[in-house]
Order: structure tokens, then C-alpha cells, then sequence
DNA sequence: CTACCATACGTAATACTATAACGTTTCATC
DNA sequence: GATGAAACGTTATAGTATTACGTATGGTAG
């Protein structure tokens, strides 16, 4: 069976081209900046990338392992750590995960719908949310340093699937 | 010194009646709900009304240990449980903490302003953001079960203290 | 009454998440 | 070829949260 009416951005799309856009990006972003995208780095950011679900940092260790026996948890961390610095990856608070950035622009004006059914992540930019939050921290006269927005709810794929069943 | 033109509401209130009226307000919401609001639920949520700075579970667990020695983690985790449930605390995803619960109308429709230098926690409802941000995820076809805005930052009492040494 | 059940709690163990501390490698620069 | 900065190796430890199982309590059906 195929979903033909999903709605989400995440459905039914060649994951690969999302796989080579992140990557490329991130090495043009890396020279660009005159950082080091290392092989670790590099590695780390291709296993994120391989889905759109959020990660956890010890799954990525175990899956590092796999092809380089001493990882340990400081080696994910210090790549993590790196990657979002960067920009290149989100962490999802509410998860203790991480996934890969796709702010078309990488702006970083994201709000993440999270769901709690297939744990995918999808991120948008939602200008208009952020307009509107904007102004409400500047009426608190509070200064901004960074913000999360994160949703969670069950994404429009899963609820087709879920509608199918009846 | 005293701070005479902050303008956050935190700033010179007489805390007590916070921590009263949060008190009297969970009290009354248990026996209406016919749920326990048990000493040691009492307990932890009159902690965590101790301030407005969001409050992690181990020191929850050392302070309740002083009148409590045999509390341990479950002791906590399940009195948290309890009270998220029950809307009278708010997880703060950003931090692993917890902060008593200040909607007016215990709607929860809520962002939290979270001072990175205080790490005092204000909430504000902002009807305004939940509304575009509302009209947003229904644009996405996401069906939503929570949401989370967490903002970090100066908040005004901090930044006023921080001109004042100047 | 008492057998039953649900809720809350006691207790121990364990799992999961993250950082600190210090040493080594590498490579560009002086 | 000494110096210094960045990245990484390695070990230990800190911090956060859950599982599992046993006990106590109080309400209720039989
Ligand atoms: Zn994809
Ligand atoms: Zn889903
Ligand atoms: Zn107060
Ligand atoms: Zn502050």
C-alpha cells in the first residue's frame, strides 16, 4: 500500500538527495567558515542523516562503533557538540536527541513537529510565529539568547496510516 | 541596592503569596479531581515553590532527604510525575528541571522565559503566538498532543542589574 | 467480616545521558 | 626544531531517570 495523500514533506521523498544536500552543504559551510568537517565529524553527521527520525547520542555511539572500534562517548559528544555549534544539527530538548538541520536557508527560525508515533522530526520555518514571539520577548523586556520551539503530536503520515486501519 | 524600575513581574513581590497560593490552588484542583495530593507530593511542590528558579530533581531529592532520609530518586520522580500530570508543575525540557506551575487558568497555553543568569523561569501565555502557532501546525496537518516554547536569555531584572554596573 | 483490588510508597538495582580531566597526535607557524 | 592550538584517545565520574518487586493502606464487593 502507498500513502498517495500524505501530506508531510517527509513522505515519499528520495532520502538519498536529502543525504547529499545536508553533506555537501555541510563541507561547502565547513571551508566557507574555515572549520575542520574531520572524518569523525563528517561520519556522525551522514548517521544522523539517515533518517529524519531524532537520535539519540548513545545509538549513535553504538552505530559508530561499528566501523570504529575505540569511539567512546566523548567522541560522539565532541562531534555533536561541533556539529551544533555549526548549525548543522539541531538537539531536540524534549528527546535528549538530535537531528540533522533542514532550515532551507539554515536561518534557524524553526519551529520541530515532533511525532510521537514514527519519531520523525519535521522542521519549519514558520516566519510568522517567530514575528509574533518576537515581539512578545521584546514586550518582556527580555533578551533573547536562543529559543526552541518543539511540538509534539502525530505527524499527518502516521495519522493517514492510523486512518487506513479503520 | 534595591531594583526599583525592573520590569519583569518576578522582580520585589512578596514570594510567600505565591507559594500560598499555588499551595491552596493545587489543594483545591486534587480534591476536585479526587486525586491525593499526598504530603509528599505536598511536600515537593512547596519545594519547588521555594523560588521561581526552575529546580532539578536530585536537589528536590537532597533537600527532601533533610526532613525524609529515606527518599530516594522513585521518591521524587513519582511526586513529579504526579504533579506534571496534574498541571501544577512544568517540566523545563531545555534545562532536565522543574518549575511550579503560574498559568492564571492553569490552561497551560504558555512560553517560558528562562534567565541564563538568574535561571529564574517566567511564564507568560502569549495568546497571540499560541494562536499563529496554532494556525501553523494545522497548516502542517499535524495533529497536536503538547508543545513546548522555551526561550533563553537576560531577563530584564538581570539586565538591569547588569547596566547598573556600569 | 474478609477477600480483593487499586493506589501509593519503600527499596535496590540498573539504565541512560553527559562531562571532566589529562595525555597524545598533528600540523601550521615562528 | 620549539611553540601553540585543535582534535582526538582514554579513563573516570557526574548527573538524570526508570525498572522491578515488595509492602502498606484503604475502599469495596461478596
Ligand atoms: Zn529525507
Ligand atoms: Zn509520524
Ligand atoms: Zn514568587
Ligand atoms: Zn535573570
Amino acid at each position: 500500500m502507498t500513502i498517495s495523500f500524505a501530506s508531510s514533506q517527509l513522505s515519499e521523498h528520495d532520502h538519498k538527495k536529502c543525504v547529499s544536500a545536508a553533506l555537501d552543504t555541510a563541507e561547502h559551510i565547513c571551508i566557507i567558515r574555515g572549520v575542520q568537517l574531520t572524518p569523525i565529524r563528517h561520519k556522525v553527521l551522514e548517521l544522523i542523516w539517515e533518517s529524519h527520525k531524532a537520535v539519540k547520542a548513545y545509538d549513535l555511539l553504538d552505530r559508530l562503533k561499528l566501523i570504529m572500534e575505540a569511539a567512546k562517548p566523548a567522541t560522539i559528544y565532541r562531534a555533536l557538540d561541533f556539529l551544533i555549534e555549526q548549525g548543522l544539527i539541531h538537539r531536540v530538548e524534549s528527546l535528549n536527541a538530535f537531528i540533522g538541520c533542514s532550515c532551507s536557508d539554515h536561518q534557524h527560525e524553526q519551529l520541530l513537529l515532533i511525532c510521537n508515533r514514527c519519531h520523525e522530526v519535521e522542521e519549519r520555518s514558520a516566519v510568522k510565529v517567530m514575528e509574533v514571539l518576537a515581539h512578545e520577548i521584546e514586550q518582556a523586556n527580555f533578551i533573547l539568547h536562543s529559543k526552541a520551539i518543539e511540538i509534539h503530536g502525530i505527524c499527518s503520515k502516521c495519522d493517514a496510516q492510523a486512518g487506513n486501519k479503520n
